[in-house]
DNA sequence: TCTTGATTTGACCATCTGGTCAAACTCACG
DNA sequence: CGTGAGTTTGACCAGATGGTCAAATCAAGA
């Protein structure tokens, strides 16, 4: 293993190799479902190779999630307290469906790890996690006091907003079988988009 | 492997012992994540106990799935195209998260699956599934022409309400994760509720 | 009770899988 | 160049896992 001075030109190209490799990897067929043979294979290294840099599947694992964890909760770090109520919260909408189309596989990397009980990012759950949700939560209640959107519960409302959107990531097969040729998100968008608008206008 | 006359008592009780056991293992691991040794145990069998029931780890998952397939779909299949739309669509919905809250194995079950790609159960999607939803959405399409309910995307439409019940049951660490001691669905209910009224008011 | 098919099990096997290690090879830099 | 750190690999290992099998045990009808 490398010490811990700066990295090397080739450290930073396998390192980042080994995670793209495991997104693909992890999100596909869970913690479990995946071999480190298939992920150094699609990394280009062998298996050795690939434990050179990182000690364990369980760390290449850990690396990813804590990495992309922030990715996956900026859009709704980024809703805005001081902005305009029902645009920030369709904005915020917007970007979430924006990342379930772009960003499917880590989508579906977070939802292999909830449907199995959150093993390995339980903490994460209930503290950063938590923290958040409360927080803008607070900032969506505020929002209801002053009139500007319909009372609803904040919680659920959130909830209701990672359910839509990310369905069309976590769950794609499902609604490419339903829909035939038609792009999900194509039609998922505008109809997202009129749901909120009707509940929240109060 | 017993003969297939019709099954004795003690082959009803250990087929179903093992079906429960596998609803179990399954749902909290996935396919690859549940063993056969964990299914037996649970079973209360021993390995090449539960082996001489059924062929295999693979066929004791298809049978589930195929068991458990029409009660998954039937409150779906019971929306009566007679009936009262709005009425019978927030009925539809009532019984899909009840069916979250009462059923959330067979809920994860169908989860795991489907992130995962859905390898085991593409066929009966794009079949049957397929069949139902387009036969629904048909329904939903004639209600909205004849100005009972809002126009909208009957597909869409369909695949929010299964984005926002089952989220309940697939992510429910992540839910209670968040909302403290509340019991999610004594709030999921009058919110969805609401939301649906909301939208389908033409 | 006796017989026969149903049921159960201990022992076993091949394969897969995460991980190790010493030896070989490469690269950057003085 | 030469050299030492960084990198790569073939061979290997231990444990887990899906599955097999022959022998033992059990259940129920004649």
């Amino acid at each position: 293993m490398p010490k811990d001075r700066a990295p090397t030109r080739i450290q930073k190209k396998n390192r980042a190799a080994i995670l793209e490799a495991a997104l693909n990897v992890f999100s596909a067929h869970g913690f479990r479902g995946a071999t480190v043979d298939q992920i150094a294979a699609e990394a280009g290294l062998s298996k050795p190779n690939l434990l050179y840099y990182f000690p364990s599947k369980e760390a290449i694992h850990t690396a990813l999630l804590s990495g992309l964890l922030d990715t996956w909760l900026a859009p709704l770090h980024d809703l805005d307290e001081n902005g305009e109520p029902m645009e920030e919260i369709l904005s915020y909408i917007k970007r979430k469906l924006q990342m379930s189309r772009e960003l499917p596989r880590e989508s579906r990397l977070f939802a292999n790890e909830l449907v199995q009980g959150a093993p390995r990012i339980h903490d994460a759950l209930s503290n950063d996690l938590k923290a958040l949700v409360d927080q803008k939560a607070a900032v969506l209640t505020h929002w209801m006091n002053q009139g500007k959107i319909a009372r609803l519960h904040p919680h659920h409302l959130i909830f209701s907003i990672w359910a839509l959107t990310q369905h069309y990531a976590d769950f794609e097969v499902q609604v490419r079988a339903i829909l035939d040729d038609e792009d999900p998100f194509e039609g998922a968008a505008p109809f997202i988009d009129t749901l909120y608008r009707k509940l929240l206008t109060p």
